[in-house]
DNA sequence: TTCGTTTTTTGATTTATATCAAAGGAAACC
DNA sequence: GGTTTCCTTTGATATAAATCAAAAAACGAA
């Protein structure tokens, strides 16, 4: 899904607005297992992916590489509370295949803030999608057994589930690599 | 903490922009076990709790009784995701002590956004803090141990792990009141 | 104060999933 | 195209936490 899309998708901007908006996005063509962010620093970018998939993680106490989030076509991805609340991040942030992505610099998209008041709403309201996905991840991990975490990462990802590692899969839904592997093999 | 000041914590209103907002609130005193909302109804009204202490709870498939967050002091309180995305609650809202309750309307909120730029901003990092807290939770509960989410526990509601029943946290941390307990115990 | 209800603790047993270990496949690179 | 590295599967064992059961403690209302 093309950033103009998206954007109207969301708030109804008009013309003149949307192509000064747009004009604040840089595009890139981005090979795969290219870092976008890096823990330990500040994300101060935030990016929109056009085409492809991407993945947030850390290592956690054990030095495991735990996936804390996909990113797939149509969405933004940053270092949420690295960008929002400008902290140092906690995740890297990587891409999986070679992608079309779009990105904004947080000055630039505050001067957005600024000038379009439609803008904050559209923010807003890009917070609160957030804010649901999130929910909808926690809820499932929550008081889900293995299998039904993952049906629901397929249920909410259906066209990234076979396109990315089984380890990532499984870390994602705090879950070992092994016991995927398992549910898988009794379908 | 008073609504005033949680305002003026977030963003800097003038003080004529700030009236008015107040103005569109209502104060209550309500008893400990109001219901504030209704699993399967939508909820049209935002609270801020001034005083006192609330959860929001559903039944599982088990017809077990689940908390799935407090609400204290200084807080906005709702059923999120059908306040925010207007569809129906999934979680009842309840108070667990006598609480000072300030309530907006979802129509008169929206009356606030459409007035003032400046609110529009508030939601907006409202939103951003709420999402920063659900991480937390969610980083909490995906890795770590039954003790680790309980010492998470104490650290994000300091002032409210004993003032609530351990069923009420064990659920919240996705563990079962024994486990709790016998944890409790190892002190 | 007492009786009934709710909440918490303690014990014995079971279970889902982790961990450890190693082999088999697939993909990537020279 | 062959070799190295990464990814996935399979098996045996260990363990944290759930479940089942019941007693003890705390709380609330008449």
């Amino acid at each position: 899904m093309k950033l103009r899309d998206h954007l109207l998708s969301v708030v109804a901007f008009p013309e003149e607005d949307l192509d000064q908006i747009l004009s604040s996005f840089k595009e890139n063509l981005l090979k795969k297992n290219t870092t976008l962010a890096k823990a330990g620093v500040v994300c101060n970018t935030l990016y929109f992916m056009e085409k492809g998939v991407a993945r947030s993680y850390y290592y956690n106490a054990e030095g495991k590489d735990i996936t804390a989030w996909f990113f797939n076509e149509g969405n933004f991805l940053t270092s949420m509370e690295s960008f929002f609340q400008q902290k140092q991040s906690t995740y890297h942030l990587e891409l999986l295949e070679d992608s079309i992505i779009h990105s904004i610099s947080r000055e630039d998209l505050e001067r957005l803030f600024q000038k379009f008041p439609l803008m904050e709403r559209f923010g807003r309201k890009l917070m609160i999608k957030l804010m649901g996905d999130i929910m909808g991840k926690l809820n499932a991990i929550q008081f889900q057994t293995a299998k039904e975490r993952y049906l629901f990462m397929i249920n909410e990802y259906p066209n990234l589930y076979h396109r990315v590692p089984l380890g990532h899969i499984a870390s994602y839904l705090g879950i070992t690599q092994e016991t995927l592997s398992r549910i898988r093999a009794k379908d």
